[in-house]
DNA sequence: AGCAATTCGTAACATTTGTTACATGACAAA
DNA sequence: TTTGTCATGTAACAAATGTTACGAATTGCT
């Protein structure tokens, strides 16, 4: 299993050898912690199967989802943390059951300097990340609340692989950081508009 | 000039004359375009000296201040696009009179493979950008516009290392992406509230 | 069936932000 | 000084978003 996802990124054979060495296996359930960066040990999170989620957050509890980290992906956050050696607002929650690869960040420094297909990857990491938090901006400052619940309805389909969005719209709200009321009328909107079909803990996005 | 800048992140001799060699110096003027990322060809600007703003807009029109960039500095989201060859809506305006030492982007990946030191450089360019982001993203998430502005005219002073702040509500909205008219009436608010002082054509922080 | 908890719909209202219109004051050029 | 332009203040209103409250529908449990 790690073999294969790792290879996806062309990582040198020894390379993989020592992430299999140094790295260890941790399965989460849907709605678990996998990272606190605010807490705990610092550790890169590699996403052997599953879906999770990478949220920003207040200490008084608001929150906002960033982007979700799927099959064969990492958490350009954490990289960022572990390097800075900063404990940054983020925290990651599994949304479906998952596996992870954790790595601690001590190796890092060491591998980008050893391996060039390591480095080449930390730096596309970043790339796709800085590209979400664009997309993230973008909505924010140009998009009223409506689109940008559609958006993310759009990127939550992509993300999961299927049309039918199974949250409350308590979930929703939370992970747009606004409250439950307003997320129950717009979608009532989006569903006259015929953009989306609702039943009980599921949308379905047409 | 060049040297003295470049020194700074301990570039290797033989990359600083190859950066020489390469780059060619551009001059312009407070409020002159340096770089339209949608038309022009690919660049890195390095400033030399003065102050540039990034920013991020909309084709139609609509646009906000994402960052400065301050002596020393250069461009993530120039590096970002030039490497995944995308246009990107970001443009990027003299703030002040400056020097900008433009490097062509076919240069980067060579150096970044030649050069540790500039492969290092342009991670902590990533590095720093990715942190400025997030910021944005809390304030435009966390923060009512009262809030936003008051830490849009901080920034402002840290970049220009000055109290005051030699702008018109109109072009303080125009980095807001908000109208003239409500950053009067905040601006106002503020000034009841002893954050600053105001003048004509200038704001002066308390 | 009866009950409790969850989920969703909706109304009524408050607050924030955006828009339009116009008045006032400052400044510079003639 | 006079005139015209620009920057700011302010009122009145519109639209978007947030909040509180309550009722109806669904689900799961006993």
């Amino acid at each position: 299993m790690i073999k294969e996802v790792l290879s996806i990124h062309g990582f040198e054979s020894e390379l993989i050898h020592e992430i299999e060495e140094i790295g260890y296996l941790k399965k989460v359930k849907a709605g678990d912690f996998v990272i606190d960066l605010r807490v705990q040990e610092k550790v890169i999170p590699f996403v052997l199967d599953g879906l999770l989620k990478v949220y920003k957050h207040k200490p008084d509890g608001g929150k906002v989802l960033l982007y979700y980290l799927e099959k064969g992906e990492t958490c350009a956050m954490s990289i960022a943390c572990c390097i800075d050696k900063r404990s940054d607002n983020i925290h990651v929650i599994a949304e479906d059951d998952s596996q992870i690869w954790m790595i601690p960040n001590t190796y890092l420094d060491k591998w980008m300097v050893k391996y060039p297909s390591f480095d080449r990857f930390i730096f596309n990491v970043y790339q796709l990340r800085f590209d979400e938090l664009m997309d993230t901006i973008d909505s924010l400052v140009f998009s009223n609340l409506e689109e940008r619940l559609f958006k993310y309805l759009l990127n939550t389909k992509q993300a999961t692989g299927s049309f039918e969005i199974r949250k409350t719209h308590q979930q929703i709200a939370d992970e747009l950081s606004t409250s439950r009321v307003v997320v129950s009328r717009l979608l009532k909107k989006l569903e006259l508009d015929d953009k989306i079909s609702q039943h009980r803990n599921c949308i379905e996005i047409l």
